[in-house]
DNA sequence: GTCTATAGAGAGATAGAC
DNA sequence: GTCTATCTCTCTATAGAC
């Protein structure tokens, strides 16, 4: 903490730089060099870190980022008085997010997911594990909130894929109306789920 | 219609073969020489069609799977009684879709959209213009149904939302779960909507 | 309008000095 | 563990014969 430079380890450099082009310019498109020069890393580091080259960074990106963004919605949802309210704060902080990053950072994982999701079989199942871990988280907190169990886990896909769809419409319109709306909509399947509801 | 083989015009073919080698591989994936090989074209060809190479070729990829894909909603819902039957009906045939290619073939705009968004300026107006020329039609169909002018367009944006995450989250985890439940979703927020609705 | 050969740049990956 | 030079391959794009 002093005024000593503290940089982070070069390893992690690498890793969230990677994971940062990746997100933003997409996988195939982000070349090692240039992943290299944003991590102010030399070429040959990526490569002692990663024997595994290329696809093994991209798996360790989906890894640390699936963990990163279920921190997020932890700490985010951790302070709201109920279910409800925690969405309704998600997706507002989701849409500001976009917006403030220039609608360049959204989903850690989608817009890998999107590309490798036929093609790179490790890839593609480290993306299904990401997304797995944050539908588990979900359900739980829904269940918790008074959802059925029998309609926890659907509620969680329908309201993971809002928050999804709206990232890439946003990030393509360059509006965060989507997201807005996405988190209404949200809302709207909550307090039905637990109207109609359980137990 | 003969026995003798019809073939499509070589531009035609062209388009066809990037289309779906973008959709499933993304865009930076995909060479051009892939393109030329699945179109069964001379290589040259692709740039005497498109003489603004990739950039070019994918626009119109973009423009058409937008066109191909509204023609697809229109002609899937004409039969229909009433707009929930035609929302459930469509999102049950994106969920077969997805399913029958292999968890290959979704959203014809969506990969390319997530990859381009904030590199590609050209592209991602495309994007754009497609996903909004499919919001147009949806809020139109929305509001003849009676869904009030005021919540129409978010409305639209939420079930398009729920459609593209869906086609994401199915792809990724190899299941078609992730668009029932978005079905079914949009239906919820569609009754509701009718119901505390409009005019 | 069809097709091939190739230019020129950049990719992923590796070797080896330090 | 750091860093550079380089190998090989593939990419987009072009030139030019037919």
């Amino acid at each position: 903490m002093g005024a000593t430079e503290q940089q982070a380890p070069t390893r992690e450099r690498i890793v969230s730089a990677a994971a940062e082009l990746f997100r933003r310019q997409g996988y195939a498109a982000t070349g090692m060099k240039q992943i290299a020069a944003e991590a102010d890393a030399p070429f040959g580091s990526i490569y002692h870190f990663f024997p595994g080259g290329k696809e093994e960074l991209g798996a360790e990106v989906l890894r640390t980022g699936g963990e990163f963004f279920l921190a997020l919605y932890h700490a985010i949802t951790a302070d709201q008085p109920d279910a409800r309210a925690s969405l309704r704060t998600f997706f507002e902080a989701a849409g500001q997010t976009v917006a403030v990053t220039g609608y360049q950072d959204a989903c850690p994982i989608a817009t890998i997911a999107g590309e490798v999701a036929s093609t790179i079989e490790p890839l593609r199942i480290a993306s299904a594990d990401a997304f797995g871990s944050w539908l588990d988280a979900l359900t739980t907190d829904l269940e918790e909130a008074g959802v059925g169990k029998r309609e926890a886990p659907a509620l969680a896909q329908a309201i993971l894929s809002l928050l999804e769809g709206a990232f890439l419409l946003c990030r393509t319109s360059r509006s965060t109306d989507p997201m807005a709306a996405a988190g209404h909509a949200a809302d709207v399947l909550l307090a039905s789920a637990l109207k109609h509801g359980p137990t």
